[in-house]
RNA sequence: GGGCGGUUAGCUCAGCUGGUUUAGAGCGCCUGCCUUACAAGCAGGAGGUCACUGGUUCGAAUCCAGUACCGCCCACCA
């Protein structure tokens, strides 16, 4: 049975059992329908921008976009029902070598390849394929309940992004901070394309170090040199040695011959080499290290690059041209051992430079790209951190912003691939159609004239996802858009692409819109499984967020990841902790019905009595509703929204549920009265509220059923309660306390001695002389025991005598008797008595020792002070009590 | 080699600017309840020398220093 069709009699708004799947299309389709995520430029309110992380094309939803959903709808809705115009960008990043090894594989499989397709028709491939299976997870992320403006949905190559880019090209171009050179960069021999830094991940692995014997020319003797990668040899233009080096000194200005090529080699002097490594002699390899590179521009050495752009070996190559760069390593080692020239193998941990696109590892090449100059542009966002413009949450990761920051080095940003967007830079050409390596480019957005050819490269995706805070906002046209939303308020990620993204988006912001991209970032913990460890295909260790929500409903998967998203921590997940949620869903239904059972359709209860003319518990509802309404914003405000939803889940299920509901339940056969009803429904509505930016689909849903509603009149655009502080009442919070503590008292006993916990007993409440206003509080809801403890005969004083054969528990200065004929077993009340009395001695005896303590006396604050005198008189005065009771029993 | 994070109940984790914290939650465990909102629940209970060693302080799970183990990030040692 489906909720729509709850069967209507006179009393009708009673929920049938939960089932998330019934109301969460429901009303994500209505939300859309109705356009309520819809935002616009509204000088009547204030607005509050969230730029979604972009999603690969390519992606599918994982549970690290579950969770920086979760908080980024959290945030849009709540700062939506204070009444800020919200907008929540939503989009899609085309992932340039991921999207491109997606289609080629898909081409693979159909037994070609992007090269016979050609560049053009393969592009349009990839468009066509992004047209019908990419921004897949944009439909899923409708499931979790994003609340995105999808009238702004954006595209990393949508025309006005691939303009943005374009332009922004030019424009760095132009500054100088844009240029074209030779340099060792990081090659995937895989992919074919140069990579930046940060997508060369540095593995550990255990490898080999093998000593090589180089002669020396022209005598006998030679120098050994040691290294991980003998194929690089192929390439050697020199050996150097240290300066210093007495060994060597000789030699130094002489030559060695390389082994197998024969070629000769000088030897030179610098400071880099460490003598006690090795034999102190380095293989100096211009074209295939960073550190040779150097060596070789400071003493002029040739630079011999032997390697083809896909690993395999070149015409400098000699013998092993053509060979894979490993095969090739393989047969040099073993040519080397023939010759006699291979001293010694060891074995090593290095560290080994691997494409995190393709796990290839990494071949230093030269090469001719595109680099930025990042340093001018680094400065800025530097001292926007620094003089906190910008605060990370939490704040320590500013300091990894400014440790990378500082050290930043240059940016290649072309890569040599056909899926992105196209350098704009032109060529002349000559007459046979090749480039013009004579005549100058020309960098422009469009072709400057006809016949020049553009390069072939294209740009890192990161070139256009550095833009995503302004450029969906209509960047580089001056829109109202962004006069209106631009700064962001707050950008929500994982440290994952701290570097790649985060830091070089604020970079962006202030070099082209001269301004902060965004106040405050909020970076997220990773997801990782139940041992700790990321969550990947191979391993088969991910956990669907689709799954999840099939099995547990999305508000249940949305709120046990806030919950569990705790400043920053990486979280260990698994299905289970979704119960959590689950569990919270099912009793936020099913607490509906007390009171919903009770109310007639088409009719709005409204309280009628004024808070002083509420009873106890009601009045205590509310204080501490609005207590945890100023907590939470107070949560919120400083992004612990785990610290908010727990709040709330106190509130519904400790103090509502279990204490205000349990009272205001009326016995079975009987009605609710309406005032009742009014109230009851009133803090569930609010609390609703509270919750709907965590949970908006069962919110949503209950909202609906609470009152009559107008059709437009949803939760979601409701306003966002407000403290009250007329409805808070310390002393019915006080009372209601001590209720608390004496129900559980008599619960207690009740269970020691196993009376059933409904069975009727007799109970006397014991209060302090002078606690007549006390008293009279009590004896007015002395229907709270019996509802609460089966307390039917109770009798509440001042100074009242013990009863004889009773069991006692004692609250501070307040105890309870309960006389429990013919069942007192005095051992165990005894015993009962004596564990109290030695837990609360010890308390005592700690605040004495503080008391005791002159330093603290007259050191600490006089209202600690005074707390803590106040705590040792409260505990003495239930020692008293408890030693009188335990005396009674001897 | 530098830097960061973690170490709190059997498990997973909260615990903010030091003082109502001889420390909380969820799960698990034990006892008793199918009490007409909810067994995805209710009531009661057990369980912790807050990793270790020092220090600061009247007072430390909380601040500082060091140690141990676990994890992560960065770095050009062939």
């Amino acid at each position: 049975m489906s909720t729509k069709d709850v069967t209507r009699t006179a009393k009708v708004q009673r929920n049938t059992a939960y089932e998330p799947s019934e109301i969460e299309d429901k009303w994500y389709r209505f939300w859309e329908e109705n356009d309520l995520f819809r935002t616009e430029v509204n000088p009547e309110k204030q607005p509050h921008a969230i730029v979604m992380p972009p999603p690969n094309v390519t992606g599918a939803l994982h549970m690290g976009h579950a969770l920086q959903d979760s908080i980024q709808d959290a945030v849009t809705r709540i700062r939506r029902m204070q009444g800020y115009e919200a907008l929540w960008v939503p989009g899609l990043d085309h992932a340039g070598i991921g999207t491109q090894n997606v289609v080629e594989r898909q081409l693979k499989e159909e037994g070609t390849s992007r090269h016979e397709l050609g560049r053009e028709a393969f592009v349009e491939r990839v468009r066509r394929w992004k047209e019908e299976y990419g921004g897949r997870i944009l439909e899923q992320k409708r499931r979790l309940g994003d609340s995105c403006d999808w009238h702004r949905e954006r595209y990393t190559m949508d025309d006005g992004f691939t303009r943005a880019v374009q332009e922004v090209f030019v424009h760095l171009y132009e500054e100088g901070l844009i240029y074209r050179g030779n340099y060792l960069v990081n090659w995937d021999p895989e992919n074919e394309t140069a990579l930046s830094d940060e997508e060369v991940e540095n593995v550990e692995r255990e490898g080999k170090l093998w000593y090589v014997k180089y002669p020396i020319k022209g005598e006998d003797g030679h120098v050994v040199v040691a290294t991980t990668r003998p194929e690089t040899m192929l390439g050697d233009s020199g050996v150097a040695v240290h300066p210093d080096d007495e060994r060597y000194t000789d030699l130094v200005g002489r030559n060695v011959v390389l082994p197998l090529l024969d070629r000769d080699l000088p030897v030179i002097a610098d400071d880099y080499v460490k003598s006690e490594f090795g034999a102190g002699a380095l293989k100096v390899t211009p074209a295939h290290d960073k550190n040779d590179f150097e060596i070789g521009r400071r003493h002029d050495l040739e630079t011999i690059n032997i390697m083809n752009p896909d690993g395999t070996i070149n015409e400098h190559g000699g013998p092993y041209e053509g060979m894979d760069r490993f095969d090739a390593r393989d047969r040099i080692v073993a040519d080397l051992d023939a010759l006699g020239l291979l001293v010694k193998t060891e074995t090593t941990r290095n560290t080994v430079p691997i494409s995190s696109r393709s796990k290839a590892v990494v071949e230093p090449l030269i090469s001719r790209q595109w680099f930025v100059k990042m340093k001018p542009l680094a400065e800025p966002a530097v001292e926007a951190v620094r003089g906190g413009e910008i605060t990370f949450h939490p704040q320590r990761w500013e300091n990894e912003y400014f440790r990378w920051m500082e050290n930043i080095r240059d940016w290649t940003i072309s890569r040599q691939l056909w899926w992105g967007h196209r350098i704009p830079v032109w060529y002349y050409t000559t007459e046979d159609g090749e480039i013009d390596e004579n005549r100058d480019f020309v960098v422009s957005v469009d072709q400057p004239e006809g016949g020049m050819v553009q390069d072939e490269d294209v740009l890192d995706t990161w070139f256009s996802s550095w833009l995503w805070p302004f450029a969906t906002l209509g960047w580089p046209k001056k829109t109202p858009e962004l006069e209106y939303f631009y700064p962001t308020s707050v950008l929500v990620s994982g440290y994952d692409i701290l570097f790649f993204w985060i830091a070089r988006m604020i970079m962006a912001g202030y070099h082209f819109m001269g301004e902060k991209p965004y106040g405050d970032v909020f970076i997220t913990g990773m997801i990782k499984d139940r041992q700790g460890r990321w969550m990947s295909k191979s391993l088969g260790n991910g956990i669907d967020p689709l799954d999840m929500i099939d099995q547990y409903g999305a508000d249940a998967v949305r709120f046990s990841l806030t919950v569990l998203c705790a400043q920053g921590q990486d979280i260990k997940l698994d299905p289970t902790k979704f119960e959590m949620g689950r569990n919270f869903a099912n009793k936020i239904w099913n607490a509906f019905n007390v009171f919903g059972q009770f109310m007639e359709e088409e009719k709005t209860y409204r309280r009628t009595r004024s808070f002083e003319e509420l009873e106890l518990v009601e009045r205590w509802i509310l204080h501490r509703l609005h207590e945890t309404i100023r907590d939470v914003d107070e949560a919120v405000s400083r992004y612990r929204l785990n610290e908010a939803a727990g709040l709330i889940y106190d509130l519904f299920w400790k103090d509502y549920c279990d204490w205000y509901l349990e009272l205001i339940k009326p016995p079975f056969g009987e009605e609710l009265e309406e005032d009742k009803i009014a109230l009851a429904a009133e803090v569930y509505e609010k609390m609703i509220q509270l919750l709907h930016p965590f949970m908006p689909f069962i919110t949503e849903e209950l909202w609906s059923k609470i009152r009559p509603r107008e059709r437009l009149d949803v939760c979601m655009t409701s306003s966002w309660p407000e403290v009250d502080a007329a409805e808070m009442d310390e002393e019915a919070d006080e009372v209601f306390s001590l209720m608390q503590e004496l129900v559980s008292g008599i619960r207690n006993i009740k269970s020691e001695y196993g009376v059933a916990l409904n069975a009727d007993i007799e109970a006397m409440v014991n209060l302090p002389s002078g606690a007549e206003r006390l008293e009279e509080m009590l004896s007015t809801h002395r229907d709270y025991f019996e509802k609460l403890a089966g307390a039917t005969d109770l009798m509440i004083g001042r100074g009242l005598d013990r009863p004889k054969a009773c069991a006692a528990h004692v609250a501070g200065r307040h105890e309870v008797f309960v006389p429990l004929a013919g069942m007192i077993d005095l051992d165990v009340e005894r015993e009962r008595l004596r564990k109290e009395i030695e837990q609360k001695n010890g308390f005592l005896e700690s605040v004495r020792k503080k008391l005791r303590n002159e330093q603290f006396v007259t050191k600490a604050p006089t209202d600690v002070v005074d707390r803590e005198r106040q705590k040792e008189k409260d505990a003495r005065e239930e020692l008293v009590r408890l030693e009188a009771n335990l005396e009674e029993l001897e």
